[in-house]
This record gives structure tokens, C-alpha cells and sequence, in this order.
DNA sequence: AAGTAGATTAGAATTGTTTTAAAGTAAAAA
DNA sequence: TTTTTACTTTAAAACAATTCTAATCTACTT
């Protein structure tokens, strides 16, 4: 599916910029990226749009699905009182975080790594709604 | 001990305002908190300090041992094109990240969550080094 | 007590993201 | 097809979080 009607399915209207994003984007091969890094990909690429479209961008791909972002514990740094290793529970509504010790969770089946890499360490959060 | 005590043998000067910090955190209870929120308390108490003391301090804290960081993702917010559910290998050199399916890994024994809160969803990071 | 290395501070700088408001464009209406 | 309308892009400003600068101050050493 080209990405006029990739934009149009998702209810977005399908203007040159989205379309140019849309292509880098949707070329099959899943990635992790930054506004940054696309608007570099963009500019390098020969054409020309403000940062501030691709945050536009972004958030409407966001909002529609199409694309993600990476759960982050909000946008400031956040410090702990506890050193040990430990886990969290993260309270979606108010934004609380709590411990719980990595003895109270078990971890069976493990994911392949990749190749020439071991685990340096393994952090869990589960996030919390209120039951009911 | 002391916050005096405590920061000296920490090998850091205990000055007026990293023993008002230390008062305040290490109290015995553990804390989640950001800057922000400390140079509140700290201001609510009838003290002054800069934010950036509060922050130098916490710094410093963090490099000898006496409190944490959360693991964030890097500074920046990271789009994903991946829209499914899916877990994070995190280079820790490179701040790479790569995917892995759910299916791919197992909790076998899960921590007891709060009174009237059920999960609604796990995030997984593993952290990645080179071999050797 | 004097000297020195290290710490605090206000304010400037930097970085990442959103907002503003004016100009441009895609879709809908005529 | 023209006109109209709502939505989009943009540069620039605003905003938020954090770090840096350079002057002043303070804890430790001698
Ligand atoms: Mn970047
Ligand atoms: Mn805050
Ligand atoms: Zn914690
Ligand atoms: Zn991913």
C-alpha cells in the first residue's frame, strides 16, 4: 500500500511532508527513532521541512496508530532513594512510582540475545490501573 | 548516622545544603522524586537553595553510591514504527534498541500488586554489553 | 590564621518540545 | 471548475529541564 492511501486509511490527510515521512517510515523494517534523527534523514535526503512539522508529524502518526513511542517515566529525570536493584510498579493515572524487590518476580523463559552481546542487567516495570 | 557522618564517609564535604538534602532523604523511607520536587520541599521548609545546588548535589550523590537514577531511554522521546506490544533490548554503548516479541520471554512468578490496582501492562528492558 | 581546593549561586546557555499566528494547501461545496 | 472551508506547514517565540559560567563563598589542610 502506497502512502497516500496508507495516510487516508488512517484518517489523515495526505499532504507532501506526511507523505515523505511516511515513506522513510513504512518501508517495512521496524526502528527506533528520534524527531531528530528523521528530520536529519529528511534534510540529508534533499528536501526541506521544519522541525516543528515533524513533531506535528509525529504526534498525529501517534495519535492515529501508526506508530508508537517508548514508555518513558515521564519527561524528567527521575531519582531513587534505593540503590539495590529493583523493579516498579508504575501508577498510569497519578504517575507513583513503587518498588518491589526482583526476588518477587520470576523470570522462566529468557529471549534469545544477540550474537557477541550478554545481559548487563534487566529492568521491569508493570504499570498499574485502578481495578473496577 | 548522621547526614554529616553519612557524606563524609561517602568521601563528600558536608556542606549546609547536602546535609539539608540528605536530611530530607534519608530519613529511612524510600522516595521516588525529581529535582523539582526536592527544590520544593526544600524551598516549602523555609530554606533557599538554587536548583542548580540541587542539582549539582544529586549529582554528585548519584556518582558516589547514596541514591539512583531510573533507567530512562536516553533524554529524548523514541518513536517506535512498531505498534505492536513488544519488549527492548537496550545497547548499552551504542543506545541502540531492538525488539523482542512478548512471546519471547516468560514471568513465572509475579509480584503482588497494591490494594485495588490490576496490571495494565508490562515494559521489559534488557540490558546489553559486549562479550569478553 | 592563611591558603587552597572544592561548593554554591544567579544568571546565561543549551537542548528538546510545543505554541503562535500567518500563509499555504487539500478536500468539500457550490 | 471555482469558491470556500478546514486543516497543515512554517518560522519564530515560548517553554521546560538541565548544565555551564564565572564570581563568591566555605570546608578542610597546613
Ligand atoms: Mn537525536
Ligand atoms: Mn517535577
Ligand atoms: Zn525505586
Ligand atoms: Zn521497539
Amino acid at each position: 500500500m502506497d502512502s497516500k492511501t496508507k495516510l487516508r486509511k488512517a484518517g489523515l490527510r495526505p499532504t507532501k511532508q506526511r507523505i515523505a515521512i511516511a515513506d522513510i517510515l513504512f518501508n517495512g523494517i521496524n526502528r527506533h527513532f528520534t524527531a531528530e534523527n528523521l528530520h536529519n534523514d529528511i534534510i540529508q535526503s534533499g528536501k526541506q521541512m521544519s522541525l516543528a512539522t515533524i513533531y506535528n508529524c509525529l504526534n498525529k502518526f501517534k495519535n492515529v496508530g501508526l506508530i508508537s513511542h517508548l514508555q518513558s517515566l515521564g519527561e524528567t529525570y527521575v531519582f531513587d532513594t534505593n540503590v539495590e536493584h529493583h523493579h516498579h510498579f508504575f501508577n498510569e493515572k497519578t504517575g507513583e512510582l513503587i518498588d518491589f524487590r526482583p526476588g518477587d518476580i520470576h523470570v522462566k523463559k529468557f529471549p534469545k540475545l544477540p550474537k557477541g552481546y550478554k545481559s548487563s542487567g534487566i529492568d521491569i516495570i508493570i504499570k498499574l490501573i485502578e481495578k473496577n
